[in-house]
DNA sequence: TTACCTGCAAAGCCTTTGCATGCGC
DNA sequence: GCGCATGCAAAGGCTTTGCAGGTAA
């Protein structure tokens, strides 16, 4: 959090408190919200916060690589996530959350492989998809 | 292509022109189109098509498990593909075009031990991204 | 003070839906 | 003839943009 702080303000960019307060959010959400998720837990913070500046403030960190953005099946819309280290996700197909599988099957041979034909590979995406435990009990 | 209208029948779909070529755009085209790009490849067959018909079958295929939809970075909405066998993608960050990698680097095992925590892996998807041979070469 | 940022409102854009007609089977 | 499918039009829903006032630095 303070390095993304610290990032922002070297770029140049200035630390609104409804800036803090979308950083805030992801960083303390435990799972992967979309905008108006974002929005939600913002206003407890600033009630007065628009949506605009939610999405206007995810596009700026997704852009400066600080935040990823990811469709997931099953949810209006996408959801964002804090830059972490590199990591893969376990999807939901029924209730649409998220978990974070904290390694990666996907070794450097994998992608010496893949980019044999010329492809110049720079990062991946790796999302596994079922049923989470709760709703694999909920039936 | 036969396969699926075969399906298509059992099921009691009907299979109708716009249906048809539909499905004939999908399995002629080299890419990855969008929703927007089958209508355009289907009104050279079928002129009078409207986008909703397009909409309306992509959705239908969707669901029958024939077309696999996926989100790529930087191209306005969604693409489609037939789902043939399994495999992977090589996505340009600058074209956005889509390439196959005809094996999946993805083992038993590794699909195994992202299961550990009791959920339940249905499927998964790997894409890798960068830049194509044609993007690298203009710079 | 200056450049960036925010709120409000409206528009954009992809996608979905309602409804009457049309057409496989 | 029945029931799914299509076209047209309109609406939905997420996201973006224009603009004027506000604020961090």
């Amino acid at each position: 959090m303070d390095t993304i702080l610290t990032i922002l303000r070297e770029k140049g960019y200035k630390l609104t408190p409804q800036r803090r307060a979308v950083i805030q959010a992801l960083a303390e959400t435990g799972k992967f919200p979309t905008a108006l998720e974002v929005l939600a837990r913002v206003k407890q913070v600033a009630p007065d916060v628009s949506l605009d500046t939610i999405y206007r403030n995810l596009t700026l960190l997704t852009e400066l690589g600080l935040v990823h953005e990811i469709q997931l099946p099953g949810r209006d819309g996408n959801v964002f996530e804090l830059t972490t280290r590199h990591h893969h996700h376990l999807i939901c197909m029924k209730c649409g959350q998220a978990e974070c599988l904290d390694y990666c099957p996907v070794s450097q041979r994998d992608i010496e492989k893949a980019a044999e034909r010329g492809f110049e590979i720079l990062s991946h995406s790796l999302e596994f998809y079922g049923f989470c435990r709760s709703c694999r009990v909920a039936g």
